[in-house]
DNA sequence: TGACGTCATTGAAACGATTCAATGAGTAAG
DNA sequence: CTTACTCATTGAATCGTTTCAATGACGTCA
């Protein structure tokens, strides 16, 4: 099929040494060789095999990457962060979307640790530090990404969510607000249930203010939507007067509910605060406050942690954790 | 670092060959040997090494994906049609996100080849027929997706979107509208460029109905909201009183222009007509009218294809056109 | 002229799997 | 008891690279 090292010697009348020496040490090889050589490369279209390349070299430059929602932008951001940075140093970034499903996920940590990737960069859905520590045994890293690692063997960056979850409720409680609703889920996420213990927090230190729960079954726009239209149909003295969204999606899902509804306007009659500042939340019809993470640099820092590790398999693993940030607009 | 067959081989005091014949032909080997083999297998935690395999097997079990924009939910719905498929025949999909660059797109699609990938499935960026050709014969097939084939020599899946312009524009006409707008871009953009023409053959057959042309940098809400303002800002004379978006994105940033500003209601003063019908379609602040792209079946269409020639490479090129279907909500 | 060093090139081993012809043990048939 | 045959297992070749010790050509210097 494809013309090999081979064809490529036999072409341009060297060994197969030669060939390989051009492609890895263009320097040992005399001028007029590598001439010789390229020309019989660019003749016959030759393209290195990287599967032959790798099983001798052992080490990959491909980075692998799999993420719970690949519909969540906030997920697109963290990738497009760390393929900017694995660009800047000349690896690749292959996607795997595991749909919050734990098998698919296993299914993709096979195959990554079959093609023997450089290391793997994951917002875990399922339980896999136990699977990840064992790759790591055998030389294939990880970097956790929007999750702490529990047994703190693994490297991770993450954001403090409740931290994230104590400033919104504080800046609900600070713009005057005492009847705040939380709607998320499902709540043994751990995203989500750090964000609502952050939020319970922040009452502590207020008494007179009260926390409703609404548990949704996914941080989804149609979720959001739908316990809007239940918190619409509230009778008045029931209604929260502000509500922590567990994310934008979510967020945005109530405000539609809202915006339909005549006698609730945004932020008048009820407060509203996301989480994420993903882009769509500045041009929301109502422009949402949001708890920022700094997605792009998060999968930057990322993507460097992982590689460090690739390079120096000994290297301790690191706890990065953001801080999350108040970004507040209108809806609040 | 990881086990090989051999280790195992030595562990289960067999050969390499056995192992071998354990992993891929159990039938050829004795009940107590597999068993044998099977353990040593668990214990050492050996996974095979896929690198390895193909390098001799010459078969690959990953399918590669590049889009333009991984953002873009109608190209998430695709990679989600493409990705079922694909599970159901045993294979794996990884995502590149060439992020409308044609270097991103090159580089990627270097490192397909240079694995081996047993297809591409690509929603081209820059002009790439040419290298796909290249790949496909050293084998390596790729299927064109919601993009035709200039060349006629690659098999692709698309939508007709010429037709999909012209349902579009007809339903603002035989609602009643005459002044249309059209809104998207760039222009040179194959899929903005087809709809666009569409429209305009829908006026064809209606004298007295005009069209105008806002051009955007890209299909996004920023743009769409950019050019929305614009539009609000227009002399109600000067006004169109419908507009085709080139997409759901662009139509979703013109309905926030729209709706911020008090004097124009949607659709009483202009109808609004988007396309691709993306998830969020139905549930914006109003249910935007869409014309469907069957993105789901259009990817697990193009997997299809795209396995039939890894199969037989001598397979004629196909190309599957459907056709888009008006969704009709409040929007218009 | 002969010994030595430099430099480019070569050829073979190695990576980890698969494949296949060859081997060997066991069984059935004559 | 031999022959033929089956079935499980083995060992070596192979895939396309990289690496490295060995080779060889050439120039320098004594």
């Amino acid at each position: 099929m494809s013309p090999s090292i081979k064809d490529v010697a036999a072409f341009a009348g060297v060994s197969v040494g030669t060939v390989s020496n051009v492609l890895n040490h263009p320097d040992r090889v005399s001028p007029d060789t590598v001439d010789k050589v390229r020309g019989a490369i660019k003749s016959l279209g030759f393209v290195r095999n990287d599967v032959a390349r790798h099983l001798r070299a052992g080490d990959s430059r491909t980075i692998a990457m799999l993420v719970m929602d690949a519909a969540n932008p906030f997920f697109t951001d963290l990738a497009k962060g760390a393929e900017d940075q694995a660009a800047t140093l000349g690896l690749s970034v292959v996607m795997g979307n595991t749909a919050e499903s734990s098998e698919r996920e296993n299914n993709y940590l096979d195959l990554f640790e079959e093609q023997r990737v450089r290391g793997v960069l994951i917002s875990p859905s399922g339980d896999v530090e136990e699977r990840l520590l064992q790759l790591k045994k055998f030389g294939i890293p990880s970097v956790l990404v929007d999750r702490a690692s529990t047994s703190g063997k693994l490297s991770s960056v993450s954001v403090d969510d409740e931290a994230g979850g104590r400033i919104a409720v504080n800046h609900l409680i600070e713009s005057g607000r005492s009847r705040i609703g939380f709607v998320g889920g499902a709540l043994d996420v751990p995203q989500v249930r750090d964000r609502l213990s952050g939020a319970r927090e922040a009452l502590d230190s207020h008494p007179g203010v009260s926390l409703d729960v609404y548990e949704t079954s996914a941080t989804t726009v149609l979720e959001g939507r739908r316990v809007g239209e239940q918190i619409v149909a509230l009778d008045t003295s029931a209604r929260p007067d502000a509500i922590f969204a567990a994310n934008d999606l979510v967020a945005i899902g109530l405000l539609q509910a809202f915006m339909a509804s005549p006698q609730i306007r945004v932020p008048d009659d009820i407060a509203l605060i996301g989480y994420d500042d993903i882009d769509f939340a500045p041009s929301a019809i109502v422009p949402l406050t949001s708890i920022r993470q700094p997605s792009r640099l998060m999968g930057q820092t990322a993507l460097d942690i992982l590689n460090a590790e690739a390079l120096d398999g000994s290297a301790q693993p690191q706890e990065v954790v953001f801080q999350p940030e108040l970004i507040v607009r209108s809806s609040t």
